[in-house]
DNA sequence: CGGGATCTTGAGCAGGTTCAAATGCTGTGG
DNA sequence: CCACAGCATTTGAACCTGCTCAAGATCCCG
């Protein structure tokens, strides 16, 4: 990898806080960032990697952005804590919400053909997140080839989940929309040992609306009709599943 | 095949159907392998490999599958000469086709996450690809660093279209779908030194309805719209684009 | 405790779908 | 080489899902 030589300059942000405290391999667990370096020496991690990475930590308050369209590849980003989104625009100041990322998801990986941000991405709630550097990750990269064939499974796992939101946004109606929504998002509480049926939506009716291709108002009313039919009980952002089997069918894979 | 002689005016398919001849770094410059390798040596190809990727040709008919939904991931392939659409499935049965992809072009990228093929590859017309197996590619992949780069710049850019299309899905309607759709073909002929105006289009209008996320007839009823106001003609699938400015107006980004 | 943001629900409308039918190609078999 | 069967394309008309506009309820933060 050629293009990461170029050094940015640091975020001034208030993020210097959080970094006293080393980070320890058991509190990155959740981190893409621990998958990447999961399997350089077997089940140990490559620790002197792992902390030099996670080191770069910063923090960011709800609604600030991490990268902005059109700038300069210069990181890519490992949330540990909290959700992000991510979306494009059209040229006319329309907006799609491309994806909502929680812990332990990597932020930023379509970035590398451009050489720069090809969407933004903006913290939903305060979320702690580690900044990897291109020219850190090329460095290990060079050194640990382990690193480079986990970087081709989760860019391919992203295509992968992109197909999926295609399928739902070019075929699904409306009720198939959020039953699978839910479901992802149940999916991967799961995966990170949270509970699979009552979490926190961190973003709003009208961001999701506008992720699953539908108003806002859609959203409303298909979670009502959801409640009404026992699928799920809802209290505000707060949602509960009842009835995943159901959920299941009516998602339709 | 006529469909064949008539997309690829002066590539003359039929002719080398049967075709022994060594494939020469001049023919390959279209093909998504020859991007992979250019960077090996500097501008000058590492020829061993090029001509050892490329030997593995196949010709496949009109309707016939590179790889089905589910089967372990062998290869990946790249378009000599042809076209095909990749699609997924609900459980239930209906199709959402994620791409139409033509000469030049890499297939199969998105199935390295699960190991195995997540969406389907059907030929348009008849159409040469390259294939190329996994561990043929993982040997190169680790003689040549470059190609590890490559392969994560075709990936990114993967992300990019896909992006794209949600954008398209999600937020725009039957018109800016259309013009969206015919101005990405007319980008990537051009890109390949065909016409950007005049070209034929190799897939139904039920399948640009199911790629773009509306129904055949509305296709057909846009398409006679932009003829009327002048933005186009057709001829069955044989397109002419008459007025690029007011299309990219239309697309919006 | 006030005010803006978010969420919910109702009513009417519209873009696009579905159903139906006519017409035109294509390539296949005799 | 030609006729015909089958598929693709086009156009019309009625319908419906989900959108827009509007208004009220609720929550959250300072």
């Amino acid at each position: 990898m050629t293009a990461a030589v170029r050094m940015m300059p640091t975020r001034p942000l208030a993020a210097r806080a959080a970094d006293s405290e080393v980070c320890s391999p058991v509190t990155c667990r959740d981190c893409g960032i621990y998958g990447l370096c999961r399997e350089v020496n077997g089940p140990d991690v490559d620790l002197r990697l792992l902390e030099t990475i996670v080191r770069n930590r910063k923090l960011f308050k709800r609604g600030e952005l991490l990268y902005r369209i059109g700038e300069p590849l210069r990181a890519i980003y490992a949330i540990r804590c909290g959700s992000v989104k991510t979306y494009v625009l059209t040229n006319d100041g329309r907006v799609q919400i491309t994806g909502f990322h929680i812990t332990g998801e990597l932020l930023g990986l379509g970035a590398i053909a451009a050489d720069r941000y090809t969407s933004e991405a903006r913290v939903l709630e305060t979320t702690m997140v580690c900044e990897v550097p291109l020219d850190v990750l090329d460095a290990y990269s060079n050194e640990i080839p382990s690193i480079r064939y986990q970087m081709l499974k989760i860019m391919s796992q992203e295509i992968l989940d992109n197909q999926e939101l295609m399928l739902l946004l070019g075929k699904k109606n409306a009720e198939e929309r959020l039953a699978t929504f839910l479901l992802s998002f149940s999916r991967r509480f799961q995966r990170r040992s949270y509970s699979p049926t009552k979490f926190n939506l961190s973003m709003s009716r009208s961001d999701i609306g506008n992720y699953l291709g539908m108003a806002e108002e859609t959203v409303c009313r298909v979670f009502s009709r959801f409640q009404d039919d026992q699928l799920l009980t809802t209290e505000r952002r707060q949602v509960q599943l009842l009835d995943l089997d159901r959920l299941k069918s009516i998602a339709r894979g």
